[in-house]
DNA sequence: GGTCAATAGACTTTCTTTGACCTAAGTCTA
DNA sequence: TAGACTTAGGTCAAAGAAAGTCTATTGACC
């Protein structure tokens, strides 16, 4: 198995069902799995990205720390939040696929659904000659309208809060 | 015997009834039959197709894999009719409410899903400025493609998604 | 002999790991 | 209290690992 794997699957283990945070050190870390300490940049870098769901914060110097927070939403704000600021006017067949896959973990659409996103989105469904930054474009727009179906059906278990205002 | 025989051969054998899923390294199984490392792409992309009711998932870099999932098809006679006859080159956009239409009315595919697709080929999806004969080679191209997916769908198991990498 | 499947190999892309160097925050002392 | 030292995290680039793609050649069958 892969070295950042193994430090994914171990900081998520820490990080407990009624405990959305940890803190760690990032020298005793790579102490513990002898690596190097931007290793562990890496793995924050690649798998606790908002993306997928995860802050972090961290501090230099003495007393030093990183702190990672699993931002928790309920399926319609994470919808939304992907809708609204994630996807923005273009969208790579990479990330729409990572976009899919995160929602199929986190259990907001079925295996079916997101089969049905991905071919959308494919090189397949685009094969027509059209330049690199159109797809992507297009590949924006339908993500969005698919998602935007998938959050109507939610309508009633999730709805947006109403917005705060704090004057 | 061929080459490519054998490999498909050594690869279906280790996919047994009960695990309908195999993971290989690609450079060891070519090593194994002293063949390049493509030899095995080719094996891959003529024997274990969609069409042949595989799906296969890979990953590079370090660590990486190639893993073979055989689906099973479901009910394909309406999709496969829709998906090599009806649709065609081009599809306008009442068409493809049609369509979607009638699969839901005979129960193929779910209203979820129904209302995933209609989005993926509504104007708003499609709302990049471009000639509507292009639209509709994109609807048809689509269309195809998302009810591919639904033919092939029941997969076994889950693809755990790439990490994204910003690097 | 022509056609299509099979094979090999060169080159590309993606992901991981490491290491050298940079910056920020405390701490201590003249 | 300014400056030096120490502690700790951040950045970046290069090297390594593994799979993907493309193309030219070879071989088998009509």
């Amino acid at each position: 198995m892969r070295l950042s794997d193994t430090i994914e699957q171990f900081i998520k283990e820490l990080m407990t069902q009624e405990e959305p945070e940890v803190e760690l050190r990032r020298n005793e870390l790579a102490e513990y799995f002898s690596c190097a300490p931007s290793q562990i940049n890496y793995v924050l870098a690649t798998r606790f990205t908002p993306d997928n769901g995860y802050i972090i914060e961290s501090r230099r110097g003495g007393g030093g720390y990183i702190r990672i927070v699993r931002i928790v939403r309920s399926s319609g704000q994470r919808l939304q939040w992907m809708i609204r600021e994630r996807i923005g006017t273009a969208l790579t067949g990479v990330e729409a696929l990572r976009l899919i896959g995160q929602l199929t973990q986190e259990g907001i659409i079925t295996r079916d659904e997101a089969d049905i996103m991905r071919a959308a989105v494919s090189d397949q469904a685009l094969g027509v000659p059209m330049p690199e930054n159109v797809k992507d474009a297009l590949r924006a727009r339908t993500m969005k309208a698919m998602l935007t179906a998938v959050a109507g059906k939610n309508r009633q278990n999730d709805a947006v809060p109403p917005p705060s205002n704090p004057l």
